[in-house]
DNA sequence: TAGATTGTTAATCGATTAACAATC
DNA sequence: TAGATTGTTAATCGATTAACAATC
């Protein structure tokens, strides 16, 4: 194992090689190669050993990986056994639809608290999570220290809202509100943009035809 | 212009072309250099020349790009001009957040159908989207001929609505559903892994600390 | 015209794949 | 032991950046 810098390409694949180790968990696989695994997800076997070799050595020769161990390793450095603090900051439609249907805590975070401005929200209860006013704010990150702020508010109190977040001490924005924000160094934003997403979409079924009408 | 194979990391690229641009158009400003739009984004303007010589050429010695014909353009490559028909299957939480909040106009898709199995929502509409039940989506496809669906459906149901919207023509699934769809050749999915999102934020935030007391 | 900026070719950089000695 | 498979080094491939002639 070598100490270096971990590229973006190689920790976007990090996720997904969770995905696959916790589902073959899940069936109750006991062990796997690089090779099958590979297989399985499409990649080659070569990229899987290069990416683990990263962060250590889990694997045994003429053996392969033990998925219940690899599954702890890479969910360890995914850091989902830190069980980070986590506040949804907006709860319209999409705030309101990630509290139902995303489990936050399968992916090692806790939460137990959103953030709206509405009235007719507060005091309201999504799936066990409590909804208060954004006024509360600034007592309950004195309080507990959120390191993950979901923002799924308008777009035009984005910038306000993530800058007043992060002087709360906020380290981590999953950012929904497609917009490009700023901030300083040591702060990291993941954004969701849907509509880059979607045209990636698009772009892909408007091309493809073009290209078989050239090849004829 | 070389005719050639545009690489995954080209087309990413271009929807985020497209939202500046769009913006600067919206400004009203009238023409940027590469090297003032690549200072804005964040990259380089060698890149930003080398991403649009795959498609063309837009610009002007001396004089750079008019915004309002290069927006065009690269919305053309998009093909936001286009306007295909998009079907929303499946009418929960995250599909009414979408129906409410997402603009697919702007993203050059038309819909006035989403598609749902529960008796509560048929009939109803959302944003002027009738919802529909599932039960009549061969008859309106066979009609209107929808060229991507979004899909927002169960993760349990997932690879048979994919596989029975393929069947019915559908050639490109904006899959929210967590679950890597097994799709044949020509048919587009765009996979938005929430999980897979929200981890790489997980990991960030966790080993930032460390490397800080690495080189302490 | 002179300055600015393109499109493209060449150089560099980084990421992926292949190969293989080490070893379980 | 023999076969399998690792971790790592080297080779290849592709993507990004730099350089520059062309030209508005």
């Amino acid at each position: 194992m070598k100490r270096q810098h971990i590229s973006d390409a190689v920790i976007r694949r990090l996720p997904r090689y969770y995905r696959y180790l916790d589902e073959l968990h899940a069936k109750g696989v006991v062990r796997i190669s690089s090779n099958s695994l590979g297989k399985r997800m499409g990649i080659t076997a070569s990229q899987i050993r290069q990416d683990l070799s990263c962060f250590g050595e889990f694997g045994q020769q003429g053996y392969g990986y033990n998925i219940t161990a690899l599954r702890a390793e890479v969910g360890h450095i995914l850091g989902v056994d830190e069980k980070h603090r986590l506040i949804v900051v907006g709860a319209g439609h999409l705030g309101h639809a990630l509290l139902q249907n995303f489990d936050f805590v399968s992916s090692g975070f806790r939460l137990d608290t959103a953030f709206d401005v509405s009235p007719a929200l507060i005091g309201s209860t999504i799936n066990g999570v409590l909804i208060r006013g954004i006024n509360e704010l600034e007592d309950y990150c004195a309080a507990v220290h959120p390191a993950v702020a979901v923002l799924t508010v308008p777009k035009a109190v984005a910038q306000e809202t993530a800058a007043r977040l992060i002087s709360l001490g906020v380290r981590g924005i999953w950012n929904f509100t497609n917009m490009e924000l700023t901030v300083e160094s040591g702060i990291f934003v993941e954004d969701v943009h849907f509509a880059d997403s979607l045209l990636t979409l698009s772009y892909r079924i408007s091309a493809a035809p073009q290209l078989e009408k050239e090849s004829s």
